[in-house]
RNA sequence: GGUUCAGUGGUGUAGUGGUUAACAUGCCUCCCUGUCACGGAGGAGAUCGCGGGUUCGAUCCCCGUCUGGACCGCCA
């Protein structure tokens, strides 16, 4: 403004005002965006205040200049609301992390970190650490190989978690242990997933369930606490899985809403209507329904893409029902008795101008297919605030999972996992209703942490394996030095592992994992801004004993 | 591996079978003594991702390919 020139000075803390007057200082006329600067001047009330900034009560009268680096013009603007694409963001990453938005995710990231360390270490936990490059194992996700360069055509796996590590530690009798471990995992990426990504990695001696459950209650409540000064209280909901799943048709269900499931299969056993008549022919045949009130003026259009979602999560379709002078329209109708018809008002208590949503499967697909609409509504009707924060536990997971087209058993959670006691002797007759002492924490539909507690019996360790499909051969080379260690007095043990990136994208309400990790890599797999992966020297594959072919 | 969406000045978008390829922002020059999303005047800046085809003519239509996003499979 004339001979008056205005400077926004940045560092890390926020923006600072500078007033110079260019006519007695000229260099002010060469200063540009981004270039770093020394200034001297006096710090004043300001003349004229600007309440909308934490520092517009304030400027610097500046008096002296240095230009002490300049910069050439960023490829992307550098402040909040930039206009940059995620991939320029992202090769530009840099520049990205100057944006206060950016710093402040990552600022927010520490103290989540430095909260769970302190609760952690004033509560008798130890820090260590376990190794990355460490023995390919056959469980579990695909593996990071590392070839031996010392032992030709020999390969270490990068850890995908400290797991086994972190019981041996209980073994060594250590009895409290964690570790902000990075993990390693070879499989396709998502918003929420990351090749590389670190845990904090949780494991306890002599624990049952409710003393563990309290202590990461307590962690949590002081870690809500120190970066968002919310006041949360211990005794989290523990929702039993099948409840989870019936309830609201997920295992990591988001109970910031309502909206909840009902079961109407009785209502319907002599229906005959063909798509629950095929349905209840399943075993487990069962019919859920969900009932929006004034959901009536949802369109063709709108109700055909809740149609989709329910596809795309498994079930062969939605049935679509609107409430109107007391009685049911929509296609399937017609096919209902008045009698199913006014139960099913009544079961659902739906009102005058309800829409009332119905999938029909076995029961895991039925309660999954409607779970994924609900999340649709919540998505399309807004119905949850983002600094609103509902963590609970799901609890008591099947032991196994039945794979279909393997006709076999497989561990749910992992085959360390210990069976509920008192169903251990369910192992032979009837394997699939087995629940075990696993859990999840669930924080607004995202499961941000889970764990188990363990086997410490060596039999029951081995008719796991045994369970799973392992042969005594198998067992004793992949994971003898593991059964091994049980047999010198293992004391019952059990841990969990947070998602820390999960985590801290949730608690910074931020869209993706990828804006609370300084570098992360894209969907592709790849580091925007080192090009990682890359091709290497001959030489060094040499060294490595690889040979590339094709 | 699959489904799907996108690729046009530095950045983000609009648009069309024949255009001077539009808008916003950024950038440069000048004016402005209280701006803070400043304002005013002017200016530079685009092989419309790449290859092929259809056509008199393609940024636009078709095929392929590359890059990126979301999702499914996968992730004990």
């Amino acid at each position: 403004l004339g001979s008056l020139v205005f400077i926004d000075l940045r560092d890390r803390t926020g923006i600072t005002q500078l007033v110079f007057d260019e006519t007695k200082e000229s260099l002010v006329r060469d200063v540009r965006n981004e270039y770093i600067l020394e200034v001297k001047g006096i710090v004043a009330l300001r003349r004229d205040p600007n309440p909308k900034l934490p520092t517009g009560e304030i400027e610097v009268m500046a008096e002296t200049l240095t230009i002490i680096n300049t910069a050439e013009v960023p490829p992307i603007l550098i402040q909040d609301d930039t206009d940059a694409l995620e991939e320029t963001r992202m090769k530009y990453r840099y520049l990205d992390l100057r944006r206060p938005t950016m710093q402040k995710k990552l600022i927010q990231r520490a103290l989540i970190v430095k909260t769970m360390r302190n609760y952690l270490d004033d509560n008798g936990f130890i820090d260590i650490e376990t190794p990355m490059l460490t023995k390919s194992t056959p469980e579990g996700s695909r593996e990071y190989l590392v070839p031996s360069r010392v032992h030709a055509g020999e390969f270490y796996a990068l850890a995908q978690s400290p797991q086994i590590f972190k019981q041996m530690l209980m073994v060594a009798g250590l009895e409290r242990y964690y570790q902000i471990a990075r993990c390693f995992r070879d499989e396709d990426l998502r918003a929420d997933r990351q090749l590389d990504f670190t845990q904090v990695d949780i494991e306890t001696s002599f624990l049952s369930e409710a003393e563990f459950f309290l202590i990461m209650e307590e962690m949590i409540v002081k870690v809500m606490k120190e970066v968002l000064n919310i006041e949360l209280t211990t005794d989290f909901l523990k929702l039993p899985f099948y409840d989870a799943l019936n309830r609201f048709g997920s295992d990591k269900p988001d109970i910031r809403f309502g909206l909840e499931l009902s079961d109407v299969t009785e209502i319907f056993v002599h229906s005959e209507f063909p798509v629950f008549k095929q349905a209840l022919s399943l075993k487990q045949g069962t019919i859920k329904a969900i009932v929006l009130e004034n959901g009536a003026t949802f369109s063709r259009k709108e109700t055909d893409a809740l149609t989709e979602v329910a596809k795309k999560n498994g079930v062969k379709g939605l049935v679509v029902l609107k409430v109107a002078d007391h009685t049911l329209e929509g296609g399937a109708a017609k096919f209902f008795t008045p009698e199913e018809s006014s139960a099913l008002i009544a079961k659902l208590n739906a009102s005058e101008h309800s829409l009332i949503l119905m999938t029909a499967d076995a029961w895991e697909k039925a309660c999954v297919g409607l779970g994924a609409v609900r999340l649709a509504l919540r998505d399309k009707l807004n119905l949850t605030r983002k600094d609103d924060f509902a963590y609970l536990w799901v609890v008591d997971f099947p032991l196994f999972e039945y794979i279909e087209e393997e006709q076999k058993f497989v561990a749910r959670h992992h085959p360390f996992t210990r069976p509920k006691e008192d169903q251990i002797h369910l192992l032979d007759s009837d394997p699939g209703a087995v629940l075990s002492c696993s859990y999840d924490m669930v924080l607004n539909g995202f499961e941000i942490a889970g764990g188990s507690l363990r086997i410490y019996d060596q039999k029951v360790q081995e008719k796991m394996f045994e369970m799973i499909g392992f042969t005594a051969e198998q067992i004793k080379k992949r994971f003898g030095f593991f059964v091994d260690a049980f047999k010198y007095g293992t004391p019952p043990h059990g841990g969990i592992a947070f998602g820390l990136d999960r985590f801290a994208m949730v608690l910074t309400q931020s869209d993706s994992i990828r804006d609370v990790i300084a570098f992360p890599k894209n969907a592709s797999a790849r580091c925007p801004f080192t090009e990682a992966p890359s091709p290497v020297e001959l030489k060094q594959l040499d060294e490595l004993h690889i040979k590339i072919v094709k």
